[in-house]
DNA sequence: CCAAAAGTGTTAGTGATACACCCATGT
DNA sequence: ACATGGGTGTATCACTAACACTTTTGG
């Protein structure tokens, strides 16, 4: 099973969906394309995969070529190969999802004028190509990372606070949570740790800073058990 | 951005997990290498994505070929693109799982002697390529979907009593569970529907049959919640 | 002293775990 | 009548869900 003579006209791509969360919205980074097929509509920031680089690779050098945004948390999502995806040929894409912090990105912004543009996942209704179905599965799959992961802490700055915590939560899972129940689980996942900070801002008590004890993407002990 | 005059020099190809349980035993099908590289080792049946062919129907046609095994249940798995990964040049790979219950395999064995054979999972200490990572990826996701949807379905034949599909679960978690628990819990998923007939076999009471109410893969209403 | 967000506990209900005996059959 | 696997119930414990008041600060 020699590799030189197999004649195969499948191009690889890499798409990536940036998630970023400001405002209390659920934000994912776009590119307006400006050439046909789907001209004039939004489509997940991507392009292909050189012969000599790996796939994430790809993902974090194409990200920074389109959307200058650069050292960002990245993660497997997967792979989407239909024959008729992409009009113009066979092109099989693996899809990487990434995670950015608000403060980080409002520092990229400034310095530069991208391409790319946040639009808020609500009111995303059609993408190019298949990359609405990528990005449905990219949110189920962030919904469930950040419940059993300490993923979370990819999209805070360093230091927050439990509210603001809670506010991420219930952004991304598009649902509101008690205040002492999250608290209570949260604690129960023992993936903070308690700053000797508080913030003050505005006219009442201030707030306990936390950060996450580890910045690495680690699941969770013992959760998520149906049998054992 | 056209298609045309891409020069890129990346393969694809497709790996199938083929799961199956017998005799308690969870069975991976893997073909012995008769080439180098890994020359003499197992790996998992796959081969080179057509043109004009989906990814699943690449994975559907190998397994044929390979194996004659025709008509199972499949599911995408993940993509594999280490630039490393094959020694031969770059080949990035789709990894499909698929399953198939142990009295349709035991026809197919019988008519043909094919090149593929059933290793007991906990045999399979090295297989070429990156495929022992791959399997192990395919058996903690087998383990996530056995307890969160219908997929057992998938290796079980039509009728069968509770204790083969609670072997079924033991053997696939690799862990005892209690009897009384499991008929309790598998109760709660709803996905059983019990038959008018009964299983008589030796010298003891006689087992009632199920069935599966629904043989498509389902996802389980209201499982695996952390939040909500 | 008022407004505004931070912080904290209890109860009731639901699901998980651990565990032992009777039942129906063939020999 | 005995051996074999089939089938069932209960009590404890842990976790979930629902819910309201006090604290600290700035103005």
């Amino acid at each position: 099973m020699s590799l030189e003579n197999r004649n195969q006209n499948i191009l690889l791509t890499v798409d990536i969906i940036v998630f970023s969360v400001m405002h209390d919205k659920l934000n994912v980074l776009l590119i307006k394309r400006k050439n046909p097929p789907f001209q004039g509509e939004y489509a997940l920031p991507g392009g292909f995969v050189k012969d000599d680089e790996d796939l994430q690779e790809a993902a974090r050098r194409e990200l920074v070529e389109e959307t200058n945004v650069k050292n960002i948390f990245m993660k497997k999502l997967n792979v989407y190969g239909k024959v008729d995806r992409d009009p113009r040929g066979r092109v099989v894409s693996a899809a990487y999802i990434a995670l950015i912090d608000h403060e980080k990105f409002q520092l990229k912004a400034t310095t530069d004028a991208l391409k790319a543009e946040w639009i808020p996942y609500e009111h995303i209704k059609v993408l190019a190509f298949d990359h609405k179905k990528i990005l449905s599965e990219a949110l189920k799959e962030l919904r469930y990372d950040v419940q059993t992961t300490n993923i979370a802490s990819q999209l805070l700055p360093n230091r927050f606070t439990l509210t603001e915590l809670q506010r991420l939560y219930e952004t991304i899972l598009n649902q509101e949570l008690d205040k002492r129940n999250f608290r209570k689980k949260i604690k129960t996942f023992e993936i903070l740790k308690p700053l000797n900070e508080t913030k003050m801002e505005g006219a009442h008590r201030p707030a306990q800073l936390f950060s996450f004890k580890e910045k690495d993407y680690q699941p969770l002990k013992d959760k998520i058990k149906v049998f054992l």
